[in-house]
DNA sequence: AGCACGCCGACT
DNA sequence: GTCGGCGTGCTC
């Protein structure tokens, strides 16, 4: 008796044993999808290893079908996903979850096309002709076969011509005509399957060629790949980095090789995978969340061939590549490559560094602001570093001025929002006709809501923040939980009419703008406005095409998008992005600040950048104005040293969820005194985390330390039990545990 | 993760 | 007396 262990797309913490029906005990593979009860629900799992080890102390269920003849997920893609899941201490079945498209988990039909053809019994033009001339007194019949046969252009009775059924059928009463001349054996339909996908991208570009200094950064990156080293490649705004990139892809076609090339996020791809199509043609395949299921199979099951090259967001390093030769991962120091919410919470830049292991592949990382963590890594020697500090076409770089808030306030300098400095700025770029780029990093119209009598703030019921204003109603919206209601028009605690509205976000600084400048073609680009379908497209290329001509955002345009008219980028309130609790907040905003500076100026002549604050003095203020990411990465690492956070540290984070304070203190109570004893220094908290309260539950947290030298896996696995048994005691059952390893 | 089981309170 | 609340534990 044969018995297969198989991984199911659920949180389980080992694998299940079937068994495998005797038809099936010679063919059945490791990775083939098979179907199974588990409990009396039906799952489509996938199978890990098939063995004669007769479990014990249970009936084994019989797998119900075996799915597919050859693996869905190579042996490589399994030890990665056990890698993975040992890593950011889940279960392999929520790698499946994340790894596998929907498509595949689920019966997987292709999708097929009806097509209308010449009857195989009409072999010659005399047969055609007598069955036109018998539907004379069939007029919808006989003008369906003449639209027929002009779509056939010239007939052929050996393969006769294949309409699809839906250009023949004009109008729906034409449908019963279609019967009857199948009925009377004029024409016959086929059915055919027909991929989704679009393989007529052609090649029509050569390489790009590269400049002196991208053809040097190119060497040094395939030196550091021939000593087997992950490559960080620092190249400022507008240096290029793309064509380095494209020129290393091709090198990898001509090994024969694939490539894989992550972007952090499905807007960006867009710009890419047009540049890429090019120069690679139909070779080119892109994932990202947009397909649908059907869609994200077909490219699933055609990675190892057509596809050479696949242009994606993380999930696409679970495709399955044979034979990758190379990752780069674009904007490296981007957050959104860690997934946060359901396990597995991986980092797409370190498990692309686990992939490629897995393929002696190479790795590039790019970036105009690496990560700290990256960075140190570079000057450790475990990665490469090659600088780039030239702008490709030797634009110079945009001249940073900034504007002290207090001041201005004092001087009456602004209108609370916009200083004078920066409204003088936009007007003269826009007499120039040059366009205009707003950051503000907050969507919604005000933050909050304040009573001017009591000081009363309304805030959601189910979490501990304060309600945003919106524009558009339900006007009051919860930023945590999406829940909504009007905006109260008395202060529902005192009822003062005099209810104002505080801070300000996008949809505010678009209005007073426009009342500044009135014939200015304003527009805002943030979620609110990108939740349309196919909007993030528009409004970008209603900006490109200088049709639009100030654009406020948020953290949405700092991302890589190119535009040559742009002369000023103003930064409305750089306080937000400083005051934040977090040891990455002055990272986050130096890369954030010089990431939208970057817009600036990309041709010959150099842009402008405009930051607004009250801590004009801030050394991050000062950082980003000289451009010195150096002397922040030193300055960061002081800090990280002192505090014990990464890179000096391996931080894991635990997040304890229950509706009951009571139920929660209890919990972390217990697994403070399961953990303390061992892990002594390197366990903090309970600690309460800035937002405490959501959707209904409180939070507590706790922060792991572990040295980077420490033996992490031995540590991790206790850490794992121990939060499993904490999860499982009585009373406790409800508590959500949340491990997350390396939290960003 | 889902789902059934089982032990306690508000009803036909 | 039963219906159904959700806390508990199992799934091969």
């Amino acid at each position: 008796m044969r018995f297969a262990d198989i991984i199911l797309p659920l949180s389980l913490p080992k694998l299940l044993t079937y068994a495998v029906p005797d038809e099936w005990a010679e063919t059945i593979a490791a990775g083939e999808r098979v179907e199974v009860t588990v409990g009396h629900k039906a799952y489509t799992g996938l199978v890990r290893e098939v063995h004669t080890r007769a479990p014990e102390g249970f009936s084994v269920k019989m797998i119900a079908a075996l799915l597919d003849s050859r693996p869905v997920v190579n042996e490589k893609q399994l030890q990665y996903w056990e890698q993975l899941a040992d890593y950011y201490l889940c279960n392999v079945g929520d790698v499946m979850k994340a790894a596998l498209p929907a498509g595949l988990r689920s019966a997987f039909t292709p999708k097929t096309e009806i097509c209308v053809r010449l009857h195989p019994s009409i072999t010659s033009e005399a047969q055609l002709l007598d069955c036109l001339n018998g539907l004379r007194r069939a007029a919808k019949q006989e003008e369906l076969l003449l639209r027929y046969l002009s779509f056939a252009d010239g007939v052929c009775f050996d393969r006769p011509h294949e309409t699809p059924r839906s250009l023949l059928l004009r109008e729906p009463s034409s449908a019963t005509a279609l019967a009857a001349c199948i009925k009377k054996k004029i024409l016959e339909q086929v059915t055919h399957e027909i991929g989704r996908l679009d393989h007529s991208a052609v090649a029509t570009k050569e390489l790009p060629a590269l400049s002196a200094a991208q053809q040097q950064a190119f060497g040094q990156i395939t030196a550091l790949f021939d000593a087997r080293k992950v490559a960080l490649l620092h190249g400022v705004t507008a240096s290029g980095k793309t064509e380095i990139y494209i020129n290393l892809i091709a090198e990898q076609l001509r090994r024969g090789k694939q490539a894989l090339y992550l972007l952090p996020e499905i807007a960006l791809t867009a710009q890419i995978v047009e540049r890429l199509q090019h120069v690679f043609g139909a070779a080119v395949g892109v994932y990202h969340s947009r397909y649908n299921d059907s869609e994200r199979a077909e490219i699933y099951r055609a990675v190892p061939s057509p596809y050479r090259v696949i242009l994606g967001v993380r999930s696409a390093l679970f495709l399955p590549f044979d034979n990758l030769g190379l990752i780069i991962i674009d904007e490296e120091h981007e957050a959104t490559y860690k997934q946060f919410d359901p396990a597995p919470r991986y980092h797409a830049r370190d498990a692309a560094v686990m992939l490629a292991r897995w393929h002696a592949a190479d790795v590039l990382l790019g970036t105009a602001t690496p990560s700290v963590e990256s960075y140190y890594n570079a000057l450790a020697g475990k990665y490469g570093l090659v600088t780039l500090t030239e702008r490709y076409h030797r634009a110079p770089p945009p001249k940073t001025e900034v504007v002290n808030l207090l001041l201005a306030r004092r001087k009456q300098c602004t209108d609370g929002l916009f200083s004078q400095h920066l409204l003088e700025a936009i007007g003269d770029a826009l007499v120039r006709r040059e366009q205009v780029i707003l950051f503000q990093n907050r969507r919604g119209y005000a933050p909050y809501l304040q009573c001017a009598d009591c000081g009363h703030i309304p805030h959601c019921t189910q979490c501990s923040v304060s309600l945003t204003c919106h524009r558009q109603g339900p006007a009051m919206r919860c930023h945590y939980c999406g829940a909504s209601q009007p905006v109260p028009a008395i202060c529902p605690k005192c009822h003062s009419p005099k209810m104002e509205t505080k801070g300000f976000g996008t949809e505010k600084a678009e209005d007073l703008l426009q009342i500044h400048f009135p014939h200015a073609r304003i527009a805002r680009l943030d979620l609110d406005a990108v939740r349309a379908k196919d909007a993030y497209a528009r409004i970008l290329g209603d900006f490109a095409q200088r049709r639009i001509d100030v654009l406020v955002g948020t953290q949405m345009i700092t991302k890589g998008l190119d535009f040559d008219n742009v002369s000023l980028v103003g930064i409305l309130d750089a306080d937000g992005l400083l005051n934040f609790p977090d040891f990455r907040a002055h990272e986050r905003s130096f890369q954030l600040m010089t990431q939208v500076s970057g817009r600036a100026g990309r041709q010959q002549r150099q842009g402008r950048v405009i930051i607004q604050t009250s801590q004009s003095g801030s050394p991050v203020i000062q950082l980003v104005r000289r451009n010195d990411y150096r002397e922040m990465f030193e300055s960061q690492l002081v800090e990280r040293r002192a505090f014990r956070f990464p890179p000096y540290t391996r931080l894991v984070s635990i997040t304890l969820k229950h509706a009951s304070e009571d139920v929660l203190r209890l919990a972390s109570r217990q697994l403070r005194a399961r953990l303390a004893p061992v892990m002594g220094e390197r366990l903090t908290g309970p600690f309460q985390p800035m937002v405490s309260f959501i959707q209904g539950r409180h939070l507590l947290c706790f922060w792991l330390r572990l040295e980077r030298s420490s033996k992490a896996a031995d540590i991790k696995a206790f850490l794992k039990k121990q939060i499993d048994v904490v999860g499982k005691q009585k009373g406790l059952s409800g508590v959500e545990i949340i491990v997350d390893v390396d939290p960003m």
